[in-house]
DNA sequence: AGAGTAACCAAGCAAGCGCTAGTGTAAATG
DNA sequence: CATTTACACTAGCGCTTGCTTGGTTACTCT
């Protein structure tokens, strides 16, 4: 039982936890499952992991650290006009969304059964990415491409763009990026 | 055990259920914690219903039903136009979602615990209830209130707002019809 | 060669799970 | 008055759960 181990054996195992606790949820997912998607027996998933909880938490963890990653990037990368800024943040949100959709999912809607240790551990990390969002929502609004409240925007935007999780299909007509600008779009309909 | 059974002491343990299954997750509560909540024996549970899926069921049906009929209400109640029918519509999206709260949080997140039968019987009430909303989209893009694809649109709203349940706070400084308000706004800012 | 370690397994424990069976009782119904 | 109905109880069955224990195998490093 490694501590912090980020090993590459323990990365797959916890990317195959992350599909399983998609598809059944966390508390249906039960660790002899887990194992047997693993390819070993109950038991000895607990040499990688402490228990069950901690599987939850990696899971979530490497899901949030790549979206952060791939939102500086986003940023660093862009224009500097608070448009391309904005658009750029929306379209890294939808590619980090469902190249890691697993993670996502479960980070989404599994977070409640986190233990409070663990959810203290990933709520900075959750608010640094968030922060990332206000951020540009506020060079947006000062620039006047859009109105109302920073967080009630940032909420809105955001809501939206998780939602997308529980309807569309990255593989149909239309790209994530494509989708991202749609979003974009819609509340900022002066600059077609 | 009453097949279709409707009673005010059924609604009532359906209630509470329902702020359980918000507080626990579907799948951590179990038949004993809903008992003791009721104030009854586990045993005496299956009185009322035949198993632990159709208390869930029973739930979701009840805060569907009532989303239906407030979105009913507020359109026949409304003015005409397609901007009072948009605002109408997100007021009353919001309205229920914060009365009814329990049973919404978990019509939206533990609606993949239903078994096959229930879900499909529930499906045809939200799928009423989500044409209600594209009929109203179609309108205010037809006035050319708002710009983009129907579906996108309507979809980009609902995920807005229903992922309100995630952060606000209705006993806030802010009412859910103030809310409701800043969401269309952000949305069409040509009409102020 | 020998020591250390990471990764695994077989077996199973204690607790908790959904649900059933059978019974008691007070109120409604014929 | 006799019968049914609604609602609650006690007791517990059969099964699954997360996790532990004690030991084995295979590889790496000195």
């Amino acid at each position: 039982m490694n501590v912090m181990n980020a090993s590459p054996r323990r990365k797959e195992l916890t990317r195959l936890a992350a599909q399983l606790f998609v598809q059944e949820g966390f508390d249906r997912t039960t660790v002899r499952m887990l194992a047997q998607e693993m390819g070993i027996k109950s038991g000895s998933l607990f040499h990688h992991f402490k228990d069950k909880q901690e599987i939850l938490a990696a899971v979530i963890e490497e899901g949030t650290q790549n979206a952060l990653m791939i939102a500086r990037k986003a940023l660093e990368q862009c224009d500097a006009d608070p448009e391309g800024r904005l658009r750029a943040m929306a379209r890294a949100h939808l590619e980090t969304l469902f190249t890691d959709r697993n993670a996502h999912v479960v980070a989404l809607f599994e977070w409640r059964r986190l233990d409070p240790a663990a959810s203290a551990h990933l709520s900075h990390l959750r608010d640094a990415y968030e922060a990332l969002w206000v951020a540009v929502i506020d060079d947006a609004l000062a620039a006047g491409l859009i109105h109302g409240d920073r967080f009630l925007v940032s909420r809105f935007v955001l809501g939206a763009l998780n939602w997308t999780v529980r309807w569309y299909d990255p593989n149909g007509p239309r790209s994530p990026d494509e989708l991202a600008d749609e979003l974009v779009a819609m509340i900022m309909p002066n600059a077609v």
